[in-house]
DNA sequence: CATTAATGATACTATTTTAGTATCATTAAT
DNA sequence: ATTAATGATACTAAAATAGTATCATTAATG
């Protein structure tokens, strides 16, 4: 089963790229450029995903000549979930599992209560995961 | 983001249902038919799964007439976790995640690690959630 | 022993999600 | 004005999911 989508995957990546060069005491803006030729990931793929994330405030994008994308959020600010949030949706376990006649009383249904906990506590773990602590 | 497919969340509730119907010592071999009327699902899709499941000795199948499927495995001795290991796979979060460059120690990256580790207590405790404890 | 009622196996179709591409518009530096 | 970047959006291809159809096999039973 897989857990982690494409999007995800090279997302992450290329936040890792971009806090460890910003690190360096290098330029801040990064182009799609520069981050798929070090990757070697499909440029226009991460275009969007990129995009996507200047969207959502964890990256500034710049237009025209000498633009790029730069780091809003700090790395230690960025966290796995909040990127699968993103491209995947929120981590739910509840999804679908035994609605309808078996388990009638949703509120009460004590498998929902035991899947939201687990869930809970996977969030939890995996908002432990930040770009920071991938240096 | 999905997590539990419809095979697992279909067969889980045929499970749960074969488990109580032959608790009330009523007959110990049920139909598709009797689950499909029971629950409402689709009839050649639950035939199907249900197969599966013989196939992977859950359940115990008698072909003809009066024929039908019995649960092999006790009730308390099936998971949650069998059912989507099944249909769905192992939940391995490491998945595809920080392949290549950024990572190419696979067996010394320290995020794979903790993503490994992540994924041992989820399965862990979704191993907990037997169709016993559904019942 | 023919009929009937069940599963076994497998191939097929449709829908949805994921992965990836293409393109034109907009913007800013020089 | 040119150039080099992102913004937005529409499109295509592949894979996974959901579900159907069908014929073969088997066992009970009148």
């Amino acid at each position: 089963m897989k857990f982690i989508s494409r999007d995800t995957d090279y997302t992450m990546r290329a936040l890792v790229f971009m806090a460890s060069s910003s690190k360096k005491g290098a330029k801040h803006v990064i182009t799609v450029d520069e981050i798929v030729d070090e990757l070697g990931l499909p440029k226009i793929f991460m275009r969007r995903t990129l995009q996507k994330l200047a969207r959502h405030k964890i990256l500034s994008s710049y237009k025209g000549k000498e633009g790029g994308f730069s780091l809003l959020k700090s790395a230690s600010q960025i966290s796995l979930v909040d990127i699968i949030k993103i491209f995947q949706g929120n981590i739910d376990l509840t999804n679908c599992l035994l609605r309808g006649k078996v388990c009638p009383e949703v509120k009460k249904c004590p498998l929902r209560k035991r899947l939201k906990k687990i869930g809970q506590s996977l969030n939890k773990e995996l908002n432990k995961i930040t770009v920071a602590s991938l240096l």
